[in-house]
RNA sequence: CGGGAUGUAGCGCAGCUUGGCAGCGCGCCUCGUUCGGGACGAGGAGGUCGCAGGUUCAAAUCCUGCCAUCCCGACCA
């Protein structure tokens, strides 16, 4: 009946305060992060998600840094509705086929029974056919360059906080063109845009191919995609780029009259990246401290952490906003952590948040004029902990820039050197099975979508597509052994 | 839709077997002391025990039904 002792500084307690290890669970990982992150939160209902302010501020600076590349590619924003006509739909066969499952429809509007159903957008491809179908005549109004940024719905069975929810943001870029090699270029070169993004500024290398027509988007005659390694060796699909053909252009009626008065069928294209990017950060870079945020999506790039009690600290908090106003100066996004918490728990505050670059700023640094500087990874002493190193405020602010340049080629490295441990060339299906329980693996295959659904049955991998780039080779079927197809190797793996 | 689990304070949980005043830790509020790796003391606020029935003098606890969420599989950016 004895009081139960303190359990202030319990083992058990301690554990409260990190996270779940990565290598012990990563799904409690996962999520343990995005919690403690304060990156979001389950909504009230199933499979829905609040971003919260710091989640959203990351997925504001992505949206601007891909909006730039979409306007300097000759692309122009615009918005389409959320809801659309049932019928639309279904005017493209396989692209109905393809959403019916995963639709979320309204029946009833102001109380009444609607006379035609209408579809929460899954995409906007059918809408915006319509419209295209009304804005082109002539080979002079092509091409026609779209991109919207919006919110999409699709039911799903089993939803992830970012991976996969219910309701999701997204960019959509929806294109018509006069003929095939025009709307491939555009196909590819928007293709390029989203692997450069993932590189030079989510710091994510990606495997960069064509989807096999299994895995091809509803309704696209081809489709390309970047796809990410995981810290699990999972593959995320993490951006994708679709050529429509004259599907969209058939089932809507894009039509135009070239130059020799005849009509033609435009050909489209469209392609889309999601707030699913940022649970690729999460599972691309982060670690057993939390988040790793690469310095370019990193809403504080710098975090000050003034020190010191009564008097002193309203000295070393005055110098901290100083010296952030210096950094702003260059470009820095910089926070002054001026909130009633001890400095331990800032650090580990901010080491969980991803913040790349923490300063400490005491009552003896001011003394000497200098600041104490750490980054969040790839500078540890033997003990895993961050190396601090000391330096004037002058080295500080004026090699800013330069530190979060080579910190963010630094996560690059870290990640491509993990993808490529973790990838394989793979002949014989037993080894294959070893491979995709912890990577990728680069295999022969037949093509046929019988093969495909066996070789999933047995390992939950799929082939996530065909690499453009890498040697061409041919053979046999690593399950089926018939004669290989594509020409090249296929990445196989388990995906989100 | 199959398999597993859980619903008790903002969060994490105990209490249920054997019915009897609603508990603990963290967080929150106030005051004071603290501040270079998750500070401390004192005082305080906070709960229709998922919902609906039933049994009982008495239900968080026992019984019945329902609902919701999470995890694992089949579909997906």
């Amino acid at each position: 009946m004895s009081a139960p002792k303190s359990p202030a500084k319990s083992p058990q307690n301690r554990s409260e305060l990190s996270v779940t290890p990565m290598s012990e669970d990563i799904s409690a990982w996962y999520n343990d992060v995005i919690a403690r992150a304060e990156l979001a939160e389950r909504g009230p209902a199933k499979g829905t998600m609040v971003i919260r302010p710091y989640g959203y501020a990351i997925w504001e600076l992505l949206q601007r840094q891909l909006d730039d590349r979409f306007k300097a590619t000759g692309h122009q924003n615009a918005y389409f509705p959320l809801f659309i006509p049932e019928s639309y739909l279904r005017r493209e066969a396989e692209h109905v086929e393809g959403f019916a499952p995963e639709l979320a429809v309204v029946t009833h509007g102001g109380g009444k029974e609607l006379e035609e159903p209408l579809v929460v957008r899954p995409t906007s491809e059918t809408v915006v056919g319509e419209m295209f179908a009304k804005w082109i005549s002539s080979y002079r109004d092509l091409p026609i360059l779209i991109n919207a940024w919006n919110n999409v719905v699709r039911w799903e069975l089993r939803p992830r906080m970012f991976l996969r929810t219910t309701e999701f943001l997204w960019q959509e870029g929806h294109t018509a063109h006069v003929d095939e090699a025009d709307a491939m270029e555009e196909t590819l070169r928007m293709f390029g845009v989203y692997d450069e993004f993932a590189r030079n500024v989510a710091a994510i290398p990606m495997v960069r191919g064509e989807k096999t027509p299994g895995e091809r988007f509803a309704g696209a005659k081809r489709t390309f995609t970047i796809e990410g390694m995981m810290r699990d060796g999972k593959a995320l699909q993490s951006g994708t780029s679709h050529y429509l053909g004259t599907n969209f252009a058939h089932a809507f009626d894009i039509t135009y009259q070239d130059e020799q008065n005849t009509l033609q069928h435009a050909h489209t294209t469209s392609w889309g990246m999601s707030t699913r990017m940022i649970g690729a950060l999460i599972l691309a870079h982060g670690d057993d401290r939390g988040l790793v945020l690469p310095p370019r999506l990193a809403p504080h790039q710098v975090v000050i952490v003034p020190i010191g009690r009564g008097d002193a600290l309203g000295t070393t908090t005055a110098e901290a906003q100083r010296v952030a106003g210096l950094l702003r100066e260059q470009g820095v996004r910089v926070e002054v952590d001026v909130r009633d918490q001890s400095p331990g728990f800032k650090f580990n505050d901010w080491e969980l948040k991803g913040v790349p670059m923490r300063v400490e700023l005491g009552p003896r640094d001011l003394e000497a004029g200098v600041v104490v500087l750490a980054q969040r990874v790839g500078d540890e002493d033997e003990d895993g902990r961050a190396r601090k190193h000391t330096l004037s405020v002058a080295e500080l602010v004026d090699g800013m820039q330069a530190r979060l340049d080579a910190y963010h080629e630094l996560l690059v490295a870290r990640a491509e050197a993990y993808r490529d441990e973790h990838s394989a060339r793979i002949d014989d299906l037993e080894a294959f099975d070893a491979q995709v329980a912890h990577g990728f693996a680069y295999a022969l295959h037949c093509g046929e979508p019988t093969c495909e659904a066996t070789i999933q049955e047995r390992t939950r991998a799929t082939p996530r597509c065909v690499p453009t780039e890498g040697p061409e080779e041919s053979g046999a079927c690593i399950a089926c052994g018939a004669p290989s197809a594509y020409g090249r190797r296929v990445v196989f793996a388990r995906a989100y």
